[in-house]
DNA sequence: TTGTGTTTTATTGCCTCC
DNA sequence: GGAGGCAATAAAACACAA
């Protein structure tokens, strides 16, 4: 039992007692209302004005820290003849008494002072209080950890908060994501459709497949990627059909020897660079219908280098790369227009 | 009035510092 | 080794609903 200890025998000095102090406290009011004058009187006014409050008997001997018996209680032993009043004040004394509301309050103001309490302003404090200076070392500690519960609490809050609001932001990345994602998709399928409609496809004059055949294509795409930047390249897919992952392969395999290692290339279904840290899945998947597959549709890619992509300020002098020059800015930055 | 939850006061044991 | 701080805990005091 950690705190069950609460009457240890000490050294008792029952004429030490100050019984005026003694008579007071027996006239509190329950809950500390026996005085409500104003705090700022509280620190222009005697130490008398807090004696008589429901704390604890004030002994002018203060407990020495031999044993180390820290007990409060432990401070006496009474006189088996002791007079009846002492005897009904040592029996209400057995019991806790709380600090009346003045002595809190200039506890209180004396913590938000310093929360640490020297030994001379824990003397003073103790007497200006009429209590112990155990008392008042007890009340600071006790109030220490009050305070850093309610920090805790505080930190806990202001965490919590600021974890709310990036989570509310990643979602709303992630609804941009998806929104943009869809975009691309929607204007690869309109580009797709139009070379349909152009009859380039029957003819392998696809734009698309010139993109993925023409091997100056990857041209600029290297000359523009500095030593060690290779891994750097980001790849706008635009996938359209679940099938194309396996043309994608063909692709990339019969393109290999056209693009070097800092080019992407597509393995297993997942498009990735040299540097492994740049892996893409393809994750939009249309249904175009299988007498579209059978025309060979290849999904367009668009390569643009990380650096380059600017998407609060759409340059307007990128390379197309197969696009026509509006429609390759606007899969780049849909919202631009 | 009573049961129950919360707050306050105080103790104990351990740790650190000088 | 003593003094002081802190965490854990006990227990009284208090608040409040039923």
């Amino acid at each position: 039992m950690a705190g069950g200890r609460v009457f240890s025998n000490g050294p008792a000095n029952i004429s030490n007692i100050n019984m005026n102090i003694l008579l007071q406290n027996q006239q509190q009011t329950p809950r500390g209302n026996s005085s409500q004058q104003p705090l700022d009187s509280l620190f222009l006014s005697s130490s008398a004005s807090f004696f008589g409050s429901r704390s604890m008997v004030s002994f002018e001997d203060v407990q020495g820290r031999k044993r180390r018996n820290r007990s409060f209680f432990g401070g006496f032993d009474l006189d088996e003849n002791g007079e009846d009043e002492m005897d009904e004040y040592f029996h209400q004394s057995e019991k806790k008494r709380r600090l009346s509301v003045d002595q809190v309050q200039f506890l209180e103001k004396s913590f938000e002072e310093d929360n640490k309490l020297e030994p001379e302003r824990k003397t003073k404090l103790a007497k200006d209080l009429g209590l112990q200076p155990r008392q008042v070392a007890i009340w600071f500690q006790n109030r220490r950890a009050r305070w850093k519960t309610k920090q805790l609490e505080k930190d806990y809050d202001s965490l919590n908060d600021g974890y709310e609001s990036l989570k509310t932001e990643y979602d709303n990345l992630l609804k941009e994501k998806d929104r943009l994602q869809s975009e691309v998709a929607s204007l690869t399928e309109k580009v797709l459709e139009r070379e349909k409609q152009e009859g380039k496809f029957k003819q392998g004059e696809s734009e698309t497949k010139e993109f993925l055949k023409e091997p100056t294509i990857n041209k600029p795409l290297v000359d523009s990627v500095s030593e060690g930047e290779g891994s750097k390249l980001s790849i706008v897919e635009a996938s359209n059909n679940n099938n194309n992952n396996n043309k994608l392969e063909d692709i990339s395999s019969a393109r290999s020897d056209i693009l070097d290692c800092e080019s992407p290339r597509y393995t297993d279904g997942v498009l990735e660079t040299c540097d492994s840290s740049y892996v893409f899945e393809p994750e939009y998947q249309s249904d175009l219908s299988q007498d579209e597959e059978d025309h060979n549709l290849l999904p367009p890619y668009i390569f643009t280098k990380l650096e380059d992509v600017n998407y609060s300020d759409p340059p307007h002098n990128s390379t197309s790369y197969g696009f026509q020059e509006e429609d390759h800015h606007q899969a780049l930055w849909p919202w631009s227009y």
